[in-house]
Order: structure tokens, then sequence, then C-alpha cells
DNA sequence: TATACTGTTATATACTAAATATAACAGCTA
DNA sequence: TAGCTGTTATATTTAGTATATAACAGTATA
């Protein structure tokens, strides 16, 4: 797994942390009962401190993407695909939710959001057919 | 004008305020020349210091929005209609490349972010037409 | 059992952004 | 001049983030 951070963010670094490694999970990158790395391993790949490591692993069990166990170390906890999936799907509404206020406001009309879609879909080479 | 802020947010309130202003301004609910309520006006109204406000008025400044003249008040800047439309566009953008950057990793494809956009579309009212 | 890993907890400190209170000053206008 | 405007300076408080350090506790294994 590749954890990139920036301290000049104003995101947090844990949230970075807990960003990156949802999104492995997420993407199967990192799959279930899979060892993570430890807080001191992972805060001294970092050069952060092993108490902003653990900040981020306690959120992501208690969000149950990973389990702790004393003495043993994190890992990559059983997947509830429906929940994910979920989870997907609400990120994606906020953005569209978000979208939809802008367009309403200021007469901006479907055609014109399909038009700023296909042009990122584009730069990004997402597929859109 | 009607602003309502949240204390209990994690969106500042001076940055609320902003948001709510700017918004009216953009859709002209406020017009160009039009006086804004004097800093301690509008503080005594929300209940926060004059500077919270004050620091929300600087920065509308700093971003062409308005025009403040000591001993006068704030006012409705001129409006670059141009730049508002590049604004807003920049805003749906950043939403638009966050919907496929999550679209990407999880192999969503567009159908069903259409359909995600349709449902919202919907249920906000918006004419898809 | 000793050791070297794991995670946990407590304490203290530092820094920053946000928000506040208060007071004094300056410009505009009726 | 009075009563609005905005401006500036100082000091303080609070919350969130991040850190260092030390001590403690569970697990695995040589």
């Amino acid at each position: 797994m590749n954890i990139i951070i920036s301290n000049s963010s104003s995101v947090p670094i844990y949230e970075q942390i807990k960003q990156a490694i949802k999104t492995a999970i997420l993407s199967d990158e990192l799959k279930e009962d899979e060892n993570l790395p430890s807080v001191r391993n992972l805060a001294n790949d970092l050069r952060i401190s092993f108490l902003t490591v653990k900040k981020a692993y306690d959120e992501l069990e208690e969000e149950g993407y990973i389990k702790t166990i004393q003495g043993k170390g994190s890992f990559v906890a059983p997947k509830n695909i429906e929940l994910m999936k979920e989870e997907r799907r609400r990120e994606i509404e906020k953005h569209v939710e978000e979208i939809i206020k802008i367009a309403k406001i200021y007469n901006i009309n479907k055609s014109e959001i399909d038009d700023i879609f296909n042009y990122i879909a584009s730069e990004e080479d997402f597929d859109i057919n």
C-alpha cells in the first residue's frame, strides 16, 4: 500500500491516512484479513507520530473497516459489500446534490452539466459508454 | 437577505456568511450597489462578534463581490458576468472530478451515475430536459 | 522465559484557526 | 454635534491537530 501525505494540506494527516486506507480496502487493493502496517511502522515511514496513525486506525475501526487486536495488529475487516456500495453511492449523491443546488440557483440546464461531465471525463480518461 | 448560521458546523461562521452572501449576489437576490447590513447590525442579528462579520466582508471584498467604504458601508460590487460564470463552472467541475475519481476506483459506469443524477434531480425538482 | 514485536494509555506541550470582548479611533451624513 | 458607518489594536479563549515521552499490556517465538 502506498500512502502519500501532505502536511501543508488543510486536510488533517489522520484524515488523509483514513482516506488512503479506505480507498485501498474498497478497491480491493487491501484484501480481507490482510495485515495493516503497525502504528509505529507506518508512523516511521511517514515520519509522523504513532498517535496520529493510531487516531486514523481507531476511527477506521469505529467505521467497521478494520479490526485491531492488542499485541497482534490491525487487519482488514470482513467486508460488508452492501454497506460499502451504499457508502460509495452516498458519496456520489452528495456531489450530485451540490451540482443540482448550484444549477438551480443559477439556471444552468442539464445539457451544460453534461458538457462539463464529458469534458472532465475525457480529461480523466473515463469511459462514458 | 436571510442568513442562517450554525455554530456546531465544522464550517467556520465567517465562511457560512461568505457563502450565503455570495449565493445571494450570484442569484441576483442582492443587486448591484445594494447596501449590505452593517458589520455591527449583522453581528447583532446573528449574535456573533462584529469581527467575524468583518472577516467575511473583507474576504468578499478581496474576491470582488462587494465594495466597502469607511463611514458609509458595504455594497454589492458591479458584476463581472464572465468571471462569475467561470466560478460557477469551476465549482461544478470540482464535483464532477470527485465523482469521476470515485467511479474510476470502484468501476462505476456512466449509466449508474446517470441513474443517481436522475434520482436526485427528481427529488430536488430539477428539470432534466 | 526472555525478547521483540504488537497495541494502549497518560501526561504534557506546541501550534493554529476561529471567535470573542473591549476600547479607541476615523469617516460620513443629517 | 450625534449617531451612524468602518478600522485597528490588544488580549483571551476554545477546539482541533500533532507531537514527544514514558510506562504499561498482550502476542508470538526463539
